[in-house]
DNA sequence: AAATATTTTTAGGTTATCCTAAAAATATTT
DNA sequence: AAATATTTTTAGGATAACCTAAAAATATTT
């Protein structure tokens, strides 16, 4: 059989390739560290071992990076992640705040099979439930224009596409303040004095911190 | 949080388990080594951490039973693995032969609320696609009256309602074969000779070998 | 450029799980 | 009951992942 990768192993590629999209060039073996919760000699560890089995390409001190065959698992990782989210979103009615989890584990059954007919079952869902890109069969993954709700001005318009914290305290708070992807929101005003933004959720008026309007994703409506 | 329980470790219950359900009394060090194609050291180390930590009851050179512990999570596994093959054969169309790989996968992912949530989700299933039962909750199985395909007399009548063997060769001929659960079967000939067995598949007359014939369960239809 | 701080690696250990070979206990034959 | 066979355990190792503390390399300040 091709090489066998363990379910560590993957998410050293998962934690690589989200670094790797923030940041241009090598990922540092601390950052991993700290994505991954574990002690930075791991990592060295780890990775040497990785790059080895040709995971990843790693030169002692300056760092790391996906190699072909790591970054095509990693994006495979991915979209088995997110469409077992939109599963246990749209099939068994658990909740935004409540899916990353469990996705978390579903993400390593190793059946090429299975994300394929799951896929389909669910009709080639393009974003998951946080608004997540699904990346195809290929490991494409379509980039979205949206930005901070935080970025806008007052006065712009826009849809909320994605959110940016997948904690579970942050989407079962924006449940509570009924904002979820699509809503429409408009920006009335910021407070200079405490930093909040007074909104329009779908035509009703709200205030949001600071701190949410920087995790919530809006694409912009043109208002000509 | 409870004690946490590993992949390996809930294999061993699984086995110790199905072996229980076989013989009475404790089961033996090489009888889970067989089942798990590990070596009987291995076994005995494993059986022993698991003893501490009261997974099991065990006794040097005796064997070894399950605790109530023990018993409760390798139920639900069952449970776990039977509904995960139904929903694999029901909504993603894999055959009753193809199921039992990723069940074995998918059986160990840990959260409560979704094996409850997928039973709600299959309408809660009572038997899984090779005619299993599927433990409730509480880990009660519906024990079945049927018997082997090769201990009904010339001229009994019945249905097909699940089979011993398990795996995709003995499940894909059986396809071939169009037997399937539900099946109705009457014996019309035991063949002294090569030891085959002429029979009526729904109403089509075929020839199955001993070896098949041990391998389906039948439940009897009174024919009076 | 030297001194200081930060990052990364190396050294030395641990735990879970597995293995083979040898020893000990138990079961079966004679 | 002795001899033989089988089963189970112990002894001694291996590997994958982790960890802490110390050493080495690299980066940042002075
Ligand atoms: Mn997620
Ligand atoms: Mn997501
Ligand atoms: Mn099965
Ligand atoms: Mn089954």
């Amino acid at each position: 059989m091709s090489i066998m990768i363990s379910t560590t192993e993957e998410n050293y590629l998962k934690a690589i390739f989200k670094l790797s999209e923030k940041k241009e060039g090598s990922v540092n073996t601390n950052a991993i560290a700290q994505e991954l919760n574990t002690a930075a000699a791991s990592v060295t560890e780890m990775i040497k071992r990785m790059a080895k089995k040709g995971l990843i390409h790693y030169e002692s001190y300056k760092g790391t990076r996906l190699s072909k065959k790591g970054d095509k698992i990693a994006r495979n990782l991915i979209r088995k992640h997110r469409l077992w989210e939109c599963f246990l979103y749209e099939h068994l009615e658990f909740s935004w705040g409540e899916v990353h989890d469990i996705a978390e584990q579903l993400e390593h059954i190793k059946s090429e099979e299975l994300v394929n007919r799951l896929d389909s079952y669910l009709d080639f869902p393009r974003f998951d439930p946080h608004g997540d890109p699904i990346p195809d069969a290929n490991g494409n993954i379509q980039e979205r224009k949206q930005q901070p709700l935080f970025n806008l001005k007052k006065g712009m318009k826009g849809v909320v596409t994605g959110v940016k914290e997948h904690t579970k305290p942050f989407l079962t708070y924006l449940d509570q303040l009924k904002i979820t992807l699509g809503s429409e929101i408009e920006v009335i005003e910021f407070n200079k004095y405490d930093d909040s933004i007074k909104i329009l959720n779908n035509k009703v008026e709200q205030l949001i911190t600071q701190k949410v309007a920087k995790n919530i994703f809006i694409e912009v409506i043109n208002t000509n």
